[in-house]
DNA sequence: AGGAAGCTGGGGCGTATGCCCCAGCTTCCT
DNA sequence: AGGAAGCTGGGGCATACGCCCCAGCTTCCT
């Protein structure tokens, strides 16, 4: 008997999981274990179920998709997680990786990379889709090992109170000078919390700021 | 008998809109002449009630409230606009004041704020919310009147197809020399097209291009 | 035929960003 | 007592941004 790749479904879509299904299966030694529609019970289903690999969507009801990466990688480092999404958005893809994910392809791809995502997963590599620009993607890893360099491990992603503060003035379109005076810190300071904030959202410049306080209601 | 002063009222709220036709109507010599919850029946019902003043709000389904201030103004050159809406936002005040509104009120304020608006402009006056900092507001009205010097009267607000293409890249964290190259049109062009953007938006830099960008659904 | 609007380029200039380096202090937790 | 994390400041530097000025060309409309 051979051994099977356990692998587990976790997308809001009924449809889709089953169609995932099909065509993973099609393939001899990759098995689904189980899947689910709701990001909370992802953790208390492969409690039991203890799959090789996790497929994600990452826009579920009640938990964000980048959440329950962090809560898998809590619970398991050893299982590989694939992210299976419609965003085309390049930050998505650094979070996802930082996060802990190995992979991330997207929906409109075709059903070979799903494949080759699996497989090169298994076999201990990282794939993301060909429809982002490797270039941009590299960069963004590179940030994050330049990163990692400074500190210990894990790049600390979550911001402070006051980073937030700062996120939220900048993001309403205060400058590095406005944002020092309202807050009463020197403009240095504002500068230094300015780009500790791109370092963890990972995006480089004042634009993808504002998109993700807008993304994550800090303003607005 | 004495001459009434009509006035329209356009909120998708019913009950906000009996509220502040109870206001409104304790004050002698005012009447509300019609009302309407959908912004597209502004204009064809006002065809027949010829009021004197219409009191709109911003966010009401099927049609952006800016785009009723523009159209009212098309149709009639004299009516009074006044907007009341939830939206604390100084680019809301610019651009209402510059498609032709005479007042920007807030939902938020007290009525006898309401009533002072509605007596400003009846006597040719413009009346925005104390809640706003007069001199960001001045700011704004100075930018406008720079834009106007230098043309005939009206500054044209609406974007160039081109202008759009040049926001979406911006917003999605593009710096000029990189929507040069995207566009294949050289780096002056692109920053040209980045200020006449920001002229035409009343904004003064990055950051409110993007909260633009996203609010109008330019990108996400 | 004339004017208005849009797209394309450039000169110049002051300031703000983005990105590296460095450091001291407090607070919290082990 | 020691370390980690957060907030605070600064030096330096290349590049980008924000804002004036100028212009020619095409297209569309009256």
């Amino acid at each position: 008997m051979n051994i099977m790749y356990d692998i587990f479904l976790a997308d809001d879509h009924t449809i889709i999981r089953h169609g995932l299904r099909r065509i993973i299966e099609e393939n001899p030694g990759y098995r689904i274990v189980g899947e689910t529609g709701d990001g909370l019970k992802v953790i208390s289903k492969i409690r039991t179920l203890h799959p090789n690999m996790i497929i994600l969507d990452l826009s579920m009801p009640d938990l964000n998709g980048i959440e329950v990466v962090n809560r898998i990688r809590k619970y398991n480092k050893k299982i590989k997680i694939l992210i299976l999404t419609m965003h085309r958005n390049n930050e998505y893809v650094y979070e996802c990786l930082v996060s802990g994910a190995q992979g991330y392809i997207l929906k409109e791809d075709a059903d070979s990379e799903l494949i080759s995502a699996i497989k090169a997963l298994k076999t201990g590599n990282i794939y993301i889709s060909p429809s982002f620009s490797n270039e941009v993607i590299r960069n963004l890893i590179e940030r994050r090992s330049n990163a990692e360099r400074k500190r210990g491990s894990a790049i600390r992603r979550t911001l402070t109170p006051r980073e937030r503060e700062v996120l939220k003035l900048v993001a309403e379109g205060n400058s590095n000078k406005k944002v020092a005076d309202k807050l009463g810190i020197s403009v240095r300071t504002a500068e230094h919390h300015r780009l500790n904030i791109m370092k963890k959202l990972g995006v480089t410049n004042t634009a993808g700021l504002v998109r993700h306080a807008l993304r994550t209601k800090v303003i607005d």
